[in-house]
DNA sequence: CTTGGAATGTCAACAAGGCTGACGTAAACT
DNA sequence: AGTTTACGTCAGCCTTGTTGACATTCCAAG
């Protein structure tokens, strides 16, 4: 497990003050499968509490980013869950069936839904993302701010720029330049 | 509901020599929200040269482990998945079908089966997995070599310490001692 | 040799959650 | 007035997961 640089020295000048990475297919496919552990792990708390109540992990998905940004419309969902409308929207039905999700008529524009979570909404929301929190946060305790800061960057680096710059700019607030 | 470190300022002694980190709600949500995302980027490369192909994720994963540990045994894969024998088989059965993974009665014990790629299953796992490489391997150039060690961290951190070590024995081949 | 249990294969039925296509409605834009 | 946009919805299909039941094969213990 212990990553050797297998071959020949090849294409090993250094980069400027940077040290070049030397990338073997065998690291990388390390990377690969510690992404498919970790998610798998990361996505096994919520899903042991969605077990039995009907819910499932597309659920979770809408009530966390709703949560996070409150009055979003569905377009805009659409788009963070890389899914269709119809997909998205049998979810949501039964959000709103069971009273965890509140969809308004746009104020502005008023083809649009603006969606929010409500009180029921928020409580699920606060113990599924608990669970998830809760493993995130001894993960970072235990590997350090260094650490996390590599984490954030890679996986950011992860992300097709587009989508990146989309979901940033939803994600900030409007009133966030300082 | 704990949780609001967001008001005073408490439990701050600082842990000697290591920095304590701060982790906000708001710290931890990103860090989740950036486990889906990058999750989403980087299952995409594959799924598109899937498509059409009448294969999806799951015969990927399957290619993957089998790639990585040929010999290894359906239960072994069972567990590295975390999937029921039942679905993995359907999965299984397809792909020896194509000939794509070869499917051997274990020399020791021939209740077991060992699974090995077949060429044409090396050529497609190959594939498959240069996408992902790809993406990996340009997040972590960008990212510099610091940041990939944190990402991995993090990472191996999040996972289940019981699962993380049956995949450490599974994965390092039996000679690894030195 | 018989029997129990383990590893595997397989059939059936079902559910979650993706997808496409088609259609409808209301609101906004031009 | 006509077109486009945003959304809802129905119908049908696919992948991939699940459980339950049962057959087979083989190792090991009695």
């Amino acid at each position: 497990m212990t990553l050797q640089a297998h071959g020949a020295a090849r294409g090993r000048a250094p980069r400027s003050g940077e040290e070049l990475l030397f990338l073997t297919d065998d690291q990388l496919r390390q990377g690969i499968e510690l992404m498919f552990f970790a998610y798998q792990a990361f996505t096994s708390d919520a899903d042991r509490i969605l077990e039995g109540q009907g819910l499932g992990r597309a659920h979770h998905r809408a009530l966390h980013f709703i949560g996070r940004c409150p009055g979003l419309t569905v377009a805009q969902l659409i788009d963070i869950l890389g899914v269709t409308k119809q997909s998205l929207n049998r979810v949501l039905r039964q959000l709103v069936d069971r009273d965890l999700v509140e969809s308004r008529v746009g104020a502005t524009d008023r083809r649009q839904r603006n969606l929010f979570l409500t009180p029921a909404g928020i409580a699920l929301e606060r113990q599924l993302s608990e669970a998830q929190r809760e493993r995130v946060r001894r993960a970072w305790r235990d590997a350090g701010s260094e650490a996390v800061a590599g984490f954030r960057r890679v996986l950011e680096g992860m992300m097709d720029p587009d989508k990146r710059a989309r979901v940033r700019a939803l994600m900030a607030p409007p009133g966030t330049g300082g």
